[in-house]
RNA sequence: GGAUCCUUAGCUCAGUUGGCUAGAGCGUACGAUUCACAUUCGUAAGGUCACAGGUUCGAGCCCUGUAGGAUCCACCA
């Protein structure tokens, strides 16, 4: 005996794994550079059959959390799905650098050597980071591969390989020819702490308790309040805007106010922005600080006057206040107001605050000359393809949420002051009085801090990529996508992430793919939501809930914790997750696991035929597993079509456990149909295979027949069965479920090994004695001789007796009173639709026919029934 | 303020274009046990499908509204 009593994971995963790695499978079947055998300038391969994802790429020198498990589970079994069905796959793994998170912790490590980023330069940094990385990297990678991940190893790609930062640099370049990138001087979301610029999307809103300050600036004969919740930026004032409508300033607007705590006076101006509803109506403007003050200030030519360094200290204000913190200015400033007589009240209010997604710092709108890509083209392009219908979402709500996005979207500042990341491949002037030459020029030579280029001296732009600027190349440069040449594997097939990268990721690689490329980067996307804990709410460090996949993965088994995260989950939704679901998938292997050591115990004592390709089917249990299983097959392929994964699970769960153990195996207990066995465990295998890819093919490496490996296993084709004889054991599952029910409910225990069964007329039963017995445990199958007696079963269509004397019969009475009330109640419902003419005239023929029929059978039991309990 | 999604058994969730008595896993109760599996087998209890209308022969599903929950976007001087 080959197989142990229980399926222990642990004993065979990682052998498993190593074997298909060595093997060879992971990779795809045809090769990724252009073939070209017959020389006609056409690649040769159009015609082959891909299927194509690449890995959302987990942070290289990280550990894969929960929602990875889930990445991976979902986009492997796709991967293992459509490799069975003969595609082509190539599934191609990443790391990413994680240029901010990586930053974050390196920077952290820096602080507890006692050092800083600014003792060392840019280079030198990039290269420390590199060498920290490096040291951390292979865990999130040997994690992918204990989550059965089957990707193509070799063509791991990590986020800062020369082709990526190539790629990155020829769509740069592009865009700067096109007049699409441009350097400007706008607001950007700063962290003082980390002291680099953000993107919009990276910026967490909280609601928060604040202060809002009403502050008198005064004029000759009066004064305007205003009000404010950062007092503090008043020293970078160029105007008090009041709304055009607003009734009550008409008398000052043109003229100027006193800015209080300075020398200064600045103008009162109208503008849509101030609200007569709100406060007092009159609001301060820094354009240097406010993102709505910008725009203000752009309208009417303000000047901006930045008072704030990226530091997060003070800047040009009155000596008095140089150099605080912007906490410790505003108390300075409230004090000296209140002291002056210009505050004129405080009061409470909730409003949202922007921090750092990191380390919680307020983000400070900042003035900065950044990079920013002019995304009004990409994003029209975009749209047109994506109201096209070129990309199908899962769920496809987010189509419209994509568009919508992309309809609004601002242009997108691409500067970020960390080291860790891609140089910004543009150099600046030197020499300013070199009128005639650019003052700045794209070149690739970022490994120089400055080049010279037609005898003129350049310097190179400190500021590294937005990370999501190269990600968004990610299907263009994982599939080795080039210009002019076919490529099969591009555009991919899928792209399956998280729902909350929709916009940071998936809507940038679509403008990006479609920049570069012409045509969109995948033609379907299935997002995920997020992985919630057993009571619905969101895992987080700080509430203790979180849960780690490696560990459920020790503790229960790859396979497990794959079934486990796929099941009662669909596309988008954010689902919680729980233990149990793991130990439901867990006893699914374990249990596939006795079926296969059942099945090779009896095809070893049947001795093994030489060719298990031929089968019959010799009895009606035979038949009947044959067509449930293709009723699974069609479900499952279904499913996988439209991402239905959970329910793909489902059936092959029900399959396996209810039908083929429960049903079939049984009576195979009897029968011993060696080929049939073979045949059909083999198909359930192959059909579980992408769901839980190591306990199917520990088991086909186990069993004595079977050859190769199952990843490469040919998808079942269905099998032959006769029908009729297939419905036949529907009716005997039917008695068997019923003598069952019926025996539990009578009195006392035991009563299966109690009570015989008597027939009469009823050849199903006669002719299947044995297996009736088997399935029933009843001791004996006898024909009736006689006057009927016993308990006659509840069956329209049967006529069997349980053989249980008087007194039990008299002591099941209120359960057959019950019975037939049940029954009765459902012929009522059913003779009232019956009843209405428009059920009767408009309802699809089969149904009315259907109903008819059910009515018979219902009056054929009721009356039996009634008879049985006339009898006792 | 705008948008999207959700509300079905004690818990977590299925329920595909409307069709008969709404399902599963876990949990619960009762029973079984040499003979593949206690990670097992059998049986059962448990649901006004959030609420109110509407369309239809027929609604968990379609339409309108209400309530509750989640997420996202925008704004908040």
């Amino acid at each position: 005996m080959k197989f142990a009593s229980s399926y222990e994971p642990g004993e065979y995963e990682s052998d498993i794994y190593g074997a298909w790695e060595a093997s060879g499978v992971f990779a795809p079947s045809t090769p990724t550079v252009p073939v070209d055998d017959d020389g006609d300038g056409v690649d040769d391969r159009s015609a082959v059959n891909t299927y194509s994802i690449v890995m959302p790429p987990p942070n290289a020198n990280g550990n894969l959390h929960i929602g990875h498990g889930l990445t991976i589970a979902v986009e492997d079994s796709l991967i293992r799905y459509y490799r069975l069905r003969g595609k082509s796959t190539w599934y191609v793994p990443g790391a990413d650098h994680a240029g901010f998170e990586t930053w974050v912790v390196y920077e952290r490590e820096l602080e507890k050597h006692g050092h800083t980023r600014f003792e060392y330069s840019r280079d030198e940094l990039y290269a420390k980071v590199w060498d920290f990385v490096a040291e951390q990297r292979g865990n999130m990678e040997l994690q992918l591969r204990a989550l059965g991940a089957s990707c193509s190893w070799n063509d791991l790609t990590f986020a800062l390989d020369e082709n990526v930062i190539d790629r990155a640099y020829t769509t740069f370049e592009k865009m700067w020819n096109d007049g699409m990138v441009y350097r400007g001087e706008k607001l950007v979301n700063f962290c003082t702490k980390h002291q680099t610029a953000f993107a919009d999307i990276e910026v967490e809103h909280k609601d928060e308790k604040g202060t809002l300050w009403d502050i008198a600036y005064t004029y000759d004969g009066g004064e305007i309040v205003v009000s404010t919740t950062r007092p503090e930026t008043l020293f970078g004032d160029t105007a008090v805007a009041v709304n055009p409508e607003d009734t009550r300033y008409k008398d000052v607007i043109g003229t100027t106010v006193h800015l209080p705590l300075t020398d200064r006076e600045i103008p009162v101006i109208t503008d849509e922005h101030a609200d007569p509803e709100y406060g007092t109506g009159a609001v301060k403007i820094t354009p240097a600080h406010d993102f709505d003050d910008f725009e203000v200030g752009e309208r009417h030519n303000l000047e901006r006057i930045k008072v704030i360094a990226e530091d997060g200290t003070m800047i040009n204000t009155p000596e008095k206040y140089l150099g605080l913190t912007t906490a410790e200015c505003r108390k300075q400033v409230l004090k000296d107001l209140k002291e002056q007589g210009l505050l004129r009240g405080e009061k409470k209010i909730t409003h949202s605050v922007a921090h750092c997604y990191k380390c919680g710092t307020v983000i400070e709108p900042m003035l900065k000359e950044q990079w920013f890509v002019d995304v009004k083209k990409l994003a029209a392009i975009a749209i047109e393809h994506l109201e096209a219908n070129e990309i199908k979402f899962y769920p496809d709500s987010k189509q419209k949420i994509l568009i919508d996005y992309l309809k609004n979207l601002k242009d997108w500042n691409i500067s970020r002051q960390i080291p860790w990341g891609i140089a910004i491949p543009m150099f600046r002037k030197a020499d300013t009085t070199a009128t005639d030459e650019p003052d700045w020029i794209f070149d690739r030579r970022t490994h120089l801090k400055e080049i010279e280029v037609g005898g003129v001296k350049y310097t190179r732009d400190e500021d590294t990529f937005d990370t999501w600027f190269s990600s968004s190349h990610w299907p263009i440069v994982c599939t080795d996508w080039t210009e002019g040449n076919f490529n099969p594997y591009y555009p991919l097939n899928a792209m399956e992430t998280a729902g909350d990268i929709l916009f940071a990721w998936v809507a940038r690689m679509i403008m990006i793919g479609l920049y570069v490329t012409g045509e969109v980067p995948f033609r379907e996307v299935y997002l995920h939501g997020l992985v919630l804990d057993a009571h619905g709410k969101k895992m987080s460090k700080s509430k203790g809930n979180v849960i780690n996949p490696m560990d459920l993965v020790t503790k229960y088994g790859s396979d497990a914790f794959r079934l486990g995260i796929l099941r009662g989950r669909s596309a988008g939704m954010n689902q919680a997750f729980s233990e149990n679901s793991v130990i439901a998938g867990r006893n699914l292997c374990n249990k596939l696991w006795n079926i296969a050591r059942l099945v090779q115990s009896i095809v070893d004592e049947g001795g093994a035929e030489d060719d298990g390709s031929t089968y019959t089917t010799d009895n009606m249990g035979e038949d009947w597993i044959c067509r449930e299983i293709n009723a699974c097959l069609d479900q499952v392929e279904q499913c996988m079509q439209e991402y239905r994964f959970a329910e793909a699970v489902e059936v092959l769960y029900q399959t396996i456990w209810d039908k083929y153990a429960d049903w079939f195996l049984e009576s195979q207990k009897i029968f011993k149909n060696t080929d049939l066995l073979r045949k059909t465990l083999e198909v359930i295998l192959v059909a579980l295979h992408p769901f839980a890819p190591f306990v199917t093919e520990t088991i086909w490496q186990n069993l004595s027949w079977t050859e190769g490996f199952i990843i490469i296993a040919e998808w079942p084709h269905r099998l032959k069965y006769d029908p009729i004889s297939a419905s036949e054991f529907d009716s005997l599952i039917g008695v068997v479920s019923e003598a069952r029910a019926t025996l539990q409910a009578l009195p006392g225990t035991n009563n299966a090994k109690k009570y015989g069964l008597l027939y009469d007329k009823d050849s199903l039963v006669e002719d299947n004695k044995l297996l009736v017995r088997t399935l029933t445990k009843v001791p004996s199958i006898n024909h009736l001789d006689g006057a009927p007696r016993g308990l006659r079963l509840a069956l329209a269509n049967h006529e069997l007796y349980l053989d249980v004397p008087a007194y039990v019969v008299k002591a099941y009475r209120d359960a057959l009173t019950e019975k037939i009330l049940a029954v009765g109640r459902e012929l009522d419902s059913l003779n009232a639709r019956m009843l209405n003419p428009s059920y009767v005239n408009r309802a699809p023929a089969h149904l009315v026919k259907e109903t008819k029929d059910q009515i018979q059978e219902k009056e054929k039991l009721i009356s039996r029934l009634k008879n049985q309990l006339h009898l006792i």
